[in-house]
DNA sequence: CGCGATTTGTGCACGCCTTCACAAGCGCCT
DNA sequence: AGGCGCTTGTGAAGGCGTGCACAAATCGCG
């Protein structure tokens, strides 16, 4: 059950060095693993850059976040290659896990909209830094067109066929109003674009086999101020540090 | 089971003008219905924008994205107020959901950390439309305190304490690099301050009794770079249009 | 060379969430 | 006034995810 490890794969020569497995079909992975493990990627990145070598289920687990217990059978989901006795190899892991999301491909990917958000995500060194880049940007106002953003000059929405197509784009970020969101979505599915992160609060209907995740910011504030609201409902049990919580709005109890 | 809906709730007084429930305490809805209260509540804003006075679940539940099922029962768990054989009202559940959420007050919010993303952040219309006021803006940088943001000016961060006092601020959102959150979110702690949005990649350690919501554009962008992955290497069925699609990165089947 | 300490990998049970399917209730039309 | 069609609200079943607890495996040390 342990021996399917060293079997070097074909194409995609990335130059690595150290034994991978076959690395595609990985149909059956729960979904809510593959939240977690960007979450153990960034985690093992700063363990690597703080000089460790091996780590333990308890040790990754803490600093991920998560429970010890979980984070095993998250890896274990992956073929897992701990070692009993002594833990995870971070540099090992870093690259199966990396193989696993598709990271060392450098995927390219394309931001729809460039107002107040998309210059802010534009500039974000964070996409850069964990295994994309942002090859182009598109804009519908023709008085953005050609602007420099972050090094790279805004395209008009019309070009968008092309450019995907040149830069072999499948993810998109769309961070557009949303009356645009969803016109700029069928013409992003019409390039081929399979994969969508969508930043402008609506609803996007795309047809099968494509993704899209939303991020919506509003969303989580209300979410935030449910439990604020719940907590506010139950004065009584004084919290530790309560001193300047004594707020005026206390509700009848 | 259907008359405990018109009672007059004590205080709180902002001149509603329908019949709301007490409202406080909602102990145990689940954590999945909460989540998806605030979709349901921006579908049923646009509902209300476009002229429907009632709307039935299936309806609701397209326009929100949801399964309809799903979407009776989230709304039953508040003590649902629709009418068989015609739907719900739009503008009645509105209240309910955002009394519910706690939005009718207007909460303050705090953003801490203005650059790029920050700026972005300060900037954007959907916090003030959706319930909340951003309250004052922190940064560390001293070049940065003064400067006027949407209207704003720029604290530093040592005077986190009397602004979140005087504001009675109970949300903050932290927009700062990873090196500073940590420290940002314990100032926070100390303030008072009971939930936090967080935007920066990194793990935060709270008290019991705070809640911290993560935002992180990259592990979004890293799940669906895994489905692309995925998606890449069950090449063999043919997509509808996927005219554009013919990449050269076809794996070996 | 064997033993103990340590850590992984996993079977199992529990709880949450989703989905189906249908009875109960409401309004409208005749 | 009565029946019919439509929609809500909910019981029950199934699936998914989590966490416990322990067997299996590996290393280091005497």
């Amino acid at each position: 059950m342990s021996d399917r490890q060293r079997e070097p794969y074909p194409s995609d020569g990335l130059g690595a060095s150290h034994p991978i497995p076959p690395t595609n079909a990985f149909p059956d992975l729960p979904e809510a693993t593959i939240a977690r493990l960007p979450e153990y990627l960034r985690a093992l990145h700063n363990l690597a850059d703080t000089g460790h070598d091996t780590v333990s289920s308890e040790g990754l687990a803490s600093v991920a976040g998560v429970n010890s217990a979980k984070l095993r059978k998250d890896l274990s989901h992956l073929g897992s290659y701990g070692t009993r006795g002594v833990g995870y190899d971070v540099a090992l892991l870093i690259e199966q896990i990396e193989t696993v999301l598709g990271l060392n491909q450098g995927r390219a990917v394309a931001l729809v909209g460039v107002g107040n958000l998309g210059h802010a995500l534009a500039n974000y060194g964070g996409f850069v830094s964990r295994g994309f880049r942002i090859a182009a940007l598109f804009d519908a106002d023709p008085a953005r067109v050609g602007e420099p953003v972050n090094g790279l000059a805004v395209h008009h929405i019309s070009e968008l066929a092309e450019v995907v197509a040149a830069e072999h784009i499948s993810i998109a970020v769309v961070a557009t109003p949303v009356a645009a969101a969803q016109l700029v979505v069928d013409d992003l599915v019409a390039c081929g674009v399979t994969s969508i992160l969508n930043f402008a609060p609506c609803v996007l209907s795309v047809p099968d086999g494509v993704d899209v995740r939303k991020v919506d910011l509003a969303i989580e504030l209300q979410i935030l101020s449910f439990h604020e609201h719940r907590k506010a409902s139950l004065t009584a049990l004084p919290s530790l540090n309560a001193t300047a919580v004594s707020d005026s709005e206390a509700v009848a109890t």
